[in-house]
DNA sequence: TGACAAATTAACCAAATGGTACATAACTGC
DNA sequence: GCAGTTATGTACCATTTGGTTAATTTGTCA
């Protein structure tokens, strides 16, 4: 019953010339989890399928990444970085305060927008209760810069008198992501719901303006609002 | 090598004397069956862990509900059912619009706090593309129901002149509902990255008129927001 | 009361899935 | 050019998992 195995001369030439490229084969495998997890979920994606999408076999996952959890650890981390490298622009000191709370939700906005695979993964970390989040630091520091990008701005508002001075930077920062977040998170079963107008090109540029007026109108001193 | 089994009359005697008890067992297995799911996905709940937490067996799992799509789909649409049963309740025809809105929205933002399971089984859905929802008229009316309640209010508010007559129902309710959705469906990574301070008693209250205050500012005519 | 349908149990199964053992080719430093 | 280390491919394995088979009991109705 023993099955036929091919002899060692075909064996040795489907294996032979190639050439080692440790770095290319991780990253390989990461850019394929990432979507996969993203996709999947945790429990939902599988080794075998990332193997087959990557350019190497499931023999380097286990290699490079130990195992399921540690894949997926790296996974969320690379993610993070990635979307990190995307917020370093933002310049927005010149600007007076409601001007530049308004451009940074806008921002905030079509960043999610621009990395809906992390947001997933947000998604995914959530409903896991967050349990690996819980241990990176990169990506609690992450989320401190953003805080204080806020904070910078809410200051020079409330000084200036055009801001009241009952709220927090954490407060805004929640409810910009809130409405950023939600805009990708929600997504299909509103579409599904509701029709896509709200994500047609001109919804979400709508949907964006809305958001970031609402978060101005929002934060404006009432005195100051029909200036 | 053939395991010794029980004679029978020890089989006979384990299994005898049940009542049947269809709609028990059904209503048992839905109500084990929603809480695995929301808290580990679909693909992350596990039948036999299912069975094992119900009063009956895997068999009856499938007996009543085919397969584990099956039986998703039944959770999913009782979830909608359970939901919808706290929501008759709401009565805002009598008040002004402002304090209607303020109240819908502080509604809203209670009930998705009070059915976190229901939430979570949201979030699993548009990670897996709504594929389900997409199918479920039930749904499709439950939402239905919401926008309209948005709308009366809101054609209130403008007739009357105290609302801006530039928005859409749709969009009130879409702001409405990000901020009542991140609320618990990002719970974990917000307290995780920034404390528990949003989610203590005070916080979540502080949020929840934070967020009800946003919208009916937002939707007020800016001559109006003086008086 | 007895036959037929509905409900339920216990044991079993095949496929999928995460993970490994082993052999060997490529690279590195001497 | 060789010894030792790193990287890689192939084949394999144990367990988990969704799903099923077959038997048995309970309820119903002519």
């Amino acid at each position: 019953m023993e099955a036929l195995k091919p002899p060692d001369t075909t064996r040795a030439q489907s294996r032979a010339r190639w050439k080692q490229d440790p770095e290319g084969v991780r990253s390989n495998i990461l850019a394929v989890a990432l979507t996969e997890f993203a996709e999947n979920g945790l429990s939902g994606a599988r080794i075998d399928e990332i193997a087959a999408k990557t350019r190497t076999s499931k023999r380097m996952i286990y290699y490079y990444f130990g195992d399921k959890d540690g894949l997926y650890r790296k996974v969320l981390e690379e993610a993070y970085r990635e979307v990190r490298a995307g917020e370093e622009e933002l310049q927005l000191d010149h600007l007076e305060p409601a001007e530049a709370l308004r451009r940074l939700a806008e921002f905030t906005f079509d960043h999610h927008r621009r990395n809906p695979n992390f947001i997933r993964l947000v998604m995914i970390e959530n409903i896991h209760h967050g349990a690996y989040l819980a241990h990176s630091d990169l990506i609690r520091q992450l989320n401190e810069t953003a805080i204080s990008r806020v904070e910078a701005i809410y200051r020079k508002g409330v000084t200036s008198g055009i801001f009241r001075d009952d709220l927090t930077p954490l407060a805004i920062h929640w409810q910009i992501s809130a409405l950023s977040f939600f805009n990708v998170s929600n997504r299909m079963s509103f579409s599904l719901l509701f029709g896509e107008e709200l994500y047609s090109e001109d919804g979400q540029e709508r949907l964006r303006a809305q958001a970031a007026e609402m978060v101005v109108r929002y934060v404006t001193a009432l005195k100051q609002a029909l200036r």
